[in-house]
DNA sequence: ATGGATTGTTAGACTGAGTCCAGAAATAGA
DNA sequence: TCTATTTCTGGACTCAGTCTAACAATCCAT
C-alpha cells in the first residue's frame, strides 16, 4: 500500500527528503515567509516542478507530522477502533522530536494568516474524522447538532491539549498526560 | 470613531458597496473561484487597486456578514457584557438574509479547501475573543489548558449552532433556539 | 539486446493573488 | 488660491500554483 517497489518506471530520487531538510534549513535562517520554493528546490538540488511532485502547496512543509499524525489516527479509526483508544494510540506514538515547524516558525512571523489558515484546516480534518467516529458509536446522524458540537469540543480539546504541550511541557510531560487532563473537561 | 465625514480629503465614492455587489452577481454567475479580482472590479467600474482599499483578500468577500457579527460580538464583549449575554446580543441582530456568500458558494466551489480555510479563520476570532472573555469573568491565565479547552468547545458549539441553522432552518426557527441547544451541551 | 510501458523529473510558459509606489483627482479649510 | 488630506488609479513587480510536452530511468516481454 505503500512506496513498495513492486512495479516499473523510474525510481524515485531522494527528493522528498531532501526538499524537506532544505525547507526547515532556510525556514530557520530566512523564516518561512522569506524564502520561496524557488530557494527551496534549488538549494534540493531539484527542479521547481518536483517540490510539486512530492507537496501540493508550500505550507504543507509545515505540517508534515501533524499530517502523518492525523493520517495514523483515521488509520486507526478505520480499522475500526473506539474515538478516544484511537487518540490515545496516536498520541503515545508522538515524541517530543515531534514540535512540528509551524509552531518555531509562529515567533519568527507574527501570527501570519496563512500559518494560521493552514494549521486550522488541519484542525478542520481532525474534526471531521472524531464526528465520524462519534456518530458511528453513537449510532446518531453525522449532521445531527448534537453530534457536531461534541465532535467540535472533544477536537477542540485534542487541539488544546496538543498546543498546552507544545508551549509548556515537551520535555516534562507526555502529550498523553495533556490530553487526558483536556478530554476530561468535556 | 467611524467613518464620520469630519475631515478633509477625496470622499469616497460609493466603490466598497458596488464592488461587494459585483462580486455577488459574479460568484453567482461563474462561481467564486472562477471570477478573478479583475473582473469583478472591471463590473464595479472601479480600478483594481482600489480592491484592496477595501478589502485585503478575495475571500474576504465571503465573509462580509460574519466579520460584521465578528465586530459586534467584540465590541459588545469590550464594553464588558458577560459572554452568553454578548453571544445572545449579536445573534439576536443576525437575520435570515445574513446567510453568508460563503456557503451558497460552497457547491458551485470546486475545491472548497479556500472557503473551508477561510472560515476557519473566522472561528479561529471568535475562539480567540471567547478566551479572553472567560479568562476574565473567571479571573483565569488566558493561556492556561482548562480556559483553553473549554473556549474551544463554546466557540465549537457556536459555529455548530450557526451552521445547523444555515443549513436547517434559516426559516423555521431562529439562530437563538439553536444557540441555546447547542451551548446547553456543553 | 530491443522495444514498449510505466513512472519520475524537468523546463518553461501561464494565470492570478497580493504588494508597492508615484501620481492624479477631489474635497475642506485657511 | 493654496495646502493638507484622503481616495483613486495605473503599472510594475513577486510569488504560489497549474499545466504540458518532453526527457530519463527503470522493469518486463519478446
Amino acid at each position: 500500500m505503500k512506496s513498495e517497489r513492486m512495479t516499473a518506471g523510474r525510481p524515485r530520487a531522494s527528493s522528498r527528503g531532501t526538499i524537506e531538510d532544505a525547507a526547515a534549513e532556510l525556514f530557520l535562517e530566512q523564516s518561512y515567509g522569506g524564502t520561496t520554493i524557488d530557494e527551496i528546490t534549488q538549494r534540493a538540488g531539484v527542479s521547481r516542478a518536483t517540490f510539486f511532485n512530492y507537496f501540493s502547496s508550500k505550507s504543507d512543509l509545515l505540517w508534515i507530522d501533524a499530517d502523518h499524525a492525523i493520517e495514523r489516527l483515521e488509520e486507526c479509526l478505520g480499522a475500526g477502533a473506539p474515538l478516544l483508544e484511537a487518540v490515545a494510540t496516536v498520541a503515545a506514538e508522538v515524541g517530543p522530536e515531534r514540535v512540528p515547524l509551524a509552531v518555531t516558525q509562529a515567533d519568527a512571523m507574527g501570527t501570519r494568516e496563512e500559518l494560521v489558515a493552514s494549521g486550522l484546516v488541519r484542525v478542520a480534518r481532525v474534526t471531521a474524522l472524531i464526528r465520524t467516529a462519534m456518530a458511528a458509536e453513537s449510532g446518531g446522524d453525522r449532521r445531527a447538532l448534537s453530534v457536531n458540537v461534541r465532535a467540535n469540543a472533544v477536537a477542540g480539546a485534542i487541539v488544546a491539549a496538543w498546543g498546552a504541550w507544545i508551549v509548556g511541557g515537551v520535555g516534562r510531560r507526555g502529550l498523553r498526560d495533556y490530553l487526558s487532563d483536556a478530554l476530561a473537561l468535556v
